[in-house]
DNA sequence: TTGTACGCGTTATCAT
DNA sequence: ATGATAACGCGTACAA
């Protein structure tokens, strides 16, 4: 026999404050304040709330807390794709850095590379129908008239390695200017001849800076651009147009690639398409933070973003903006990028894995 | 000039129901219904409300209406590492498909392999607060406590890629047993001798699933297994394993390792700490579904779990389970496992790479 | 079709 | 320290 229902109305019912306050025989702002982390109440009290709520399985309804106080504890964080592995170590360490302050996350996959304006306005108006207390823009640019939407409903929004034209929201990047410098140099002193460039998505904030600080790195030494493709952060596109740009007589000898996920395309097409060794025949660099897990000791200089830093970044700046009450404006933080030499991978020879160790 | 603050009460005042009503010179249930999809409304009434609401900039608040019907419209998912990418994978598939419905996730990183089952059942009990209208559980086995609380408040649980020794609970699981079968298969018959096994988490129900299925089809062709490791699903565990498999006399020709993040371990390790070379000297089949992107074209035959079948399943359990009203029980859907042949990575020879195409 | 009034579960205010 | 009561914003009988 299981426990009979109420009466016809809703199909269960969940145990509220006002059953454990009858049972405990207190009032229902006693029950509230046993719950209540900072609140008085007397031992004797508090015991006897606790007994309650255990007989009866109680367990506090925050949906109904987030009406009355209007916090919600929920970050909405938005992000575009999962196949890039970037993403899916931030939403990890935002995860775990916000559940440890007693936030959740909120999780919004806006797809399409191709998701058009009113598409990404209708995903933020359903966001703030949660009445996130904040929310992460890792995907998509931000409308003005979206951040006219969040600034009126007081809601701190972080753009996480995008940048908008949009003025006063805080955005936490890595200085992709910089990096795309770094790989020109690592390309320039490793005696490069025919330098190629493999964008991301054209109109990418990332994509571009990386562009400008890799061509103007390279202007400064006197070097033009030798080739210049788009990748557009796809496997296949860009797998497709490292096929294109090799199928000409004057082949670069060396690649920078807008980001790791198409590195490993390019790489891929390079290798088993094209039947060239990589970095004898052709170098390549990559740029973003995929974990070492899914290289597979492929030979690839890469400049990394410190997704530590940037969460952290991330974190602090919600943290601060929630708690002040502040709506937007300033906290802009560019975290710096790093330079890493993954390990070389090549076929043993007999003779070498013979050799101990 | 901006808005002024209403009064001096809570730091800000979103737009509510009244004030829409008010400027519309309508009542609340009107303003309301004009929101409801399925409601009736007057053309003329609708059109005055939806211009008031745009005037205000009025949008419904979600908190309160889960308050008031009881329906959250947000599903919690349980994960524990996104490493594996696997599971970002099935994010995404269930984002997609749940936002089409019109649920949301809420997402919970169960960090840790050594999570202790209080962490998991506080962790479980912070997701009830929120009054989620589904679990999808693709990290931690479920107590038989929890199940009873989800039981009592009626929320639909499914089980993915795990299984529970709690009674009732739908699971969604690809056929892992079968998927070692195959793995013994592959290696038997490509003519391997010595047959090692690399396990996941020992308690980890995938993983012994898996071992069980290999090991007993390599005991139908009297074969017994050469050696085995433990490698945790951990990247660095798993490489510490492989070297100390391969500092023995006798060292293996194959490998079945458990999933495909510790299989980019191990080929790691084998080619370049060991400098054996894949598949020369050992052959190493993987398991779980990772998108090729990851792959960069490794020598290595992959079993494979349907994440399309999976997270459709899922889905249709969950929202049948929320429509109907029903709490537990059956559901339990096992898809196929496919095995998948990746290329095959050579570093070309100088010859192959002058040869056109 | 439209409006009134109450309930959803909790917190906050103000007495006591 | 404790208790009564009014919000919080919305859905929804029920009555008109």
């Amino acid at each position: 026999m299981e426990t009979q229902k109420p009466r016809g109305g809703p199909p269960s019912t969940a145990v509220t404050l006002v059953e454990v306050a009858r049972l405990a025989g207190v009032s229902t702002s006693a029950v509230s304040r046993t719950f209540t982390p900072g609140a008085s109440v007397a031992e004797k009290t508090r015991a006897r709330v606790l007994e309650a709520a255990r007989k009866l399985g109680y367990r506090p309804n925050a949906i109904a807390r987030t009406l009355s106080t209007r916090k919600s504890r929920i970050i909405a964080v938005v992000v575009s794709y999962l196949q890039n592995q970037f993403y899916p170590t931030i939403i990890e360490k935002l995860s775990q850095s916000l559940q440890a302050h007693g936030y959740h996350l909120l999780l919004f996959i806006s797809n399409d590379a191709a998701a058009t304006d009113d598409d990404i306005d209708s995903l933020l108006l359903d966001i703030l129908q949660y009445q996130v207390d904040g929310i992460v823009l890792a995907s998509a640019m931000l409308s003005s008239s979206l951040a006219a939407h969040c600034h009126a409903a007081s809601i701190p929004v972080v753009l996480f390695n995008r940048v908008s034209a949009v003025k006063d929201v805080s955005t936490v990047v890595s200085d992709n200017v910089e990096g795309g410098r770094l790989a020109a140099r690592l390309l320039l002193q490793s005696g490069a001849e025919r330098i190629g460039f493999i964008a991301g998505l054209e109109d990418s904030s990332t994509s571009q800076e990386r562009e400008r600080g890799f061509v103007d790195e390279l202007a400064r030494h006197g070097r033009p651009l030798f080739v210049r493709g788009t990748g557009q952060y796809d496997f296949e596109a860009a797998a497709a147009v490292t096929r294109e740009l090799f199928s000409r007589d004057e082949k670069p000898d060396a690649l920078f690639v807008g980001n790791d996920h198409m590195a490993f395309a390019v790489l891929d097409a390079l290798r088993n398409e094209l039947g060239l060794a990589v970095p004898e025949d052709v170098q390549v660099v990559g740029f973003d933070n995929v974990p070492q897990a899914a290289w597979g000791g492929y030979q690839l200089t890469t400049i990394e973003q410190n997704a530590d830093l940037m969460t952290q970044a991330t974190v602090s700046i919600l943290l601060e903006r929630i708690s002040s009450g502040v709506r937007m404006g300033a906290g802009h933080v560019t975290t710096p990028v790093t330079v890493v030499h993954r390990a070389t991978t090549r076929k043993a020879t007999k003779a070498e894995s013979a050799a101990p160790r």
